[in-house]
DNA sequence: TATTGTTATACTCTATAACTATA
DNA sequence: TATAGTTATAGAGTATAACAATA
């Protein structure tokens, strides 16, 4: 068999698309959550887990309204992944004594531990993925990045404005 | 009512997730996605339409198949793009002569001109988005995503090595 | 009546796998 | 038999809305 183009000319995403900014980023965002799904995965987690697990961690006790609203997620999707959070004893749910609608949850010893192993792992894929950039190019990235997810999403503001009464 | 915190703290996302650069690309990614389809959709569009006219733009006539592994999309979802596109006479469908299995693909004069509106969209997506960076920072966050894109996905490559017989 | 957590439902997207017509 | 396009099916993921307990 003959073929019409001989070295097969490799089909290419057309650069009018590679041109915009915000194409790339779905792109690259994309390919980066793939590969984080497929890396938490194999530790029997999901990135959701990890976001919890840092959260708790962070602002420990939390009722499930505030870890969802922190984080974006709906609250009917907290509820599995805080069922298999504590299925794996990494949390605990109690009730609120002063309103027993709501339930209070902690991260257990075990949780925190857990926690190591997925920030470990979080390491591991900004490392990997990051490769053909050196560490001015990796911190340039990352502010730029961290500038834009400010102005999206103000829940991701580092430092917010320390209210003095 | 009183409530236990004041100033009612803003949920925020843990600062241990806003230090990985993955995290940053996938929300970021995503806001820009979730952002494009809606602008897209106001024009009748959706992102997709406008990647198989800039690639058919480009690099027309093509086969399904071909447009299909350049994007990178399944060919069973193709199809119905390609139904849209024709519907409203923006591409046209024949089969090749050569071999009967296959339908070339190429843009009208009406997706030309369809394409050029989808090409502003694209831009006025890009300047919204990147608002809060100027010139120079745009154009070091789109340099530093083309590499990452090109490095996972060699089809985002823009100079393919000119193979000379 | 409004809210918290829960459960159930529906809808979208995607991936898989038949199916046809050609080779 | 294998391939290009098409269609149909099933699965994951997500969003919506009903629900019970409490305020």
């Amino acid at each position: 068999m003959v073929p019409k183009t001989p070295p097969a000319a490799p089909p290419r995403v057309p650069h009018d698309l590679l041109a915009s900014t915000q194409f790339l980023l779905k792109r690259v965002g994309m390919a980066a959550k793939e590969r984080a799904l497929a890396e938490y995965e194999q530790a029997g987690f999901s990135p959701y887990h990890h976001a919890v697990l840092a959260f708790l961690s962070e602002d420990s006790p939390d009722t499930q309204g505030e870890i969802a609203d922190a984080l974006g997620y709906d609250r009917g999707q907290l509820v599995g992944l805080l069922d298999e959070l504590e299925e794996k004893g990494l949390v605990e749910r109690r009730r609120d004594p002063d309103d027993r609608r709501r339930h209070i949850v902690r991260v257990t010893g075990a949780g925190t531990k857990a926690l190591g192993r997925l920030r470990g792992i979080a390491a591991a894929l900004d490392d990997e993925f990051l490769v053909p950039l050196d560490g001015d190019e990796r911190e340039t990235l990352h502010g730029l990045l961290a500038r834009l997810a400010e102005h999206h999403d103000p829940r991701c503001t580092l430092q917010p404005p320390a209210a003095s009464p």
